[in-house]
DNA sequence: ACCACGATGAACT
DNA sequence: GTTCATCGTGGTC
């Protein structure tokens, strides 16, 4: 892979990779702190992701917005196991869109991740898209599960366990401090999302009820997130 | 069994 | 700003 062992070594560590007790809390709360963190899909040969920059949280009969509000279904019956399974859906006949289960099992809840900033990979993802504009390129969540490839099979994968090919991780920019000039630009933007930065919130985009619940997170300014700027 | 509709995106006017 | 492709899901009959 063309990214410095360092980094791939780190990413990959266990210590790094979001586990259950991360999941296992409020959902708004997990989306909240989910942003600037490494979505990673592959192995330590071969992988693809990039920073978190966009995500919405979704709970359950109080939501009338989430696929959980009438109780478990075929489909939204994950949103009340295992935090930290992935729970990827169909979505107007045409897209995949990537969750990550929530809350203490019984407790439904999810947080579909919107958009990324695309760093390891991007080779990779401009063949799935046939988009080259790195701006573009997973910015939306129907387009984000394109450029890494997530559909069906996904669903139910243990994003808390690297060997299901699929997880979330946090990083320690001291790991970096001394490291040569070749890597340069990569390590500044892990710097750039661990100083991190200005949150907004926002009503849940492309929702019909439960508008009035501000449950989008996006990392304010950033080029890489979904809509109008 | 039926059918309306969606946690979208792209291509339009 | 509007339209529409496309099909699985789930509420309703």
């Amino acid at each position: 892979m063309d990214f410095p062992k360092k980094i791939t070594k780190q990413l990959f560590k266990r210590k790094n990779i979001l586990d259950e007790d991360f999941y296992s809390r409020d959902t708004a709360t997990v989306a909240r702190e989910l942003l600037g963190k490494v979505l990673i899909i592959g192995d330590e040969e071969s992988y693809c992701g990039g920073f978190i920059v966009e995500d919405e949280a979704y709970y359950g009969l109080n939501d009338p917005a989430s696929h959980a509000c009438n109780g478990a279904t075929p489909r939204s019956k994950i949103m009340f196991e295992k935090p930290g399974i992935a729970y990827v859906y169909f979505c107007y006949g045409n897209h995949y869109l990537l969750n990550v289960v929530t809350e203490k099992p019984t407790i439904p809840g999810a947080v579909l991740i919107r958009a990324i900033e695309p760093v390891f990979g991007t080779g990779e993802m401009i063949k799935r898209r046939q988009v080259k504009d790195p701006e573009r390129l997973a910015k939306g969540p129907g387009n984000l599960t394109k450029a890494l490839g997530i559909e069906k099979s996904f669903n139910g994968k243990n994003m808390t366990d690297f060997k299901d090919g699929l997880f979330i991780a946090g990083f320690d920019i001291s790991d970096f401090n001394n490291d040569s000039k070749k890597n340069e630009e990569i390590i500044s933007i892990f710097k750039k999302y661990n100083e991190i930065k200005e949150i907004s919130s926002s009503s849940r985009v492309g929702i019909k009820q439960g508008t009035e619940s501000m449950l989008r997170f996006y990392i304010k300014g950033s080029r890489f997130v979904s809509g109008k700027n």
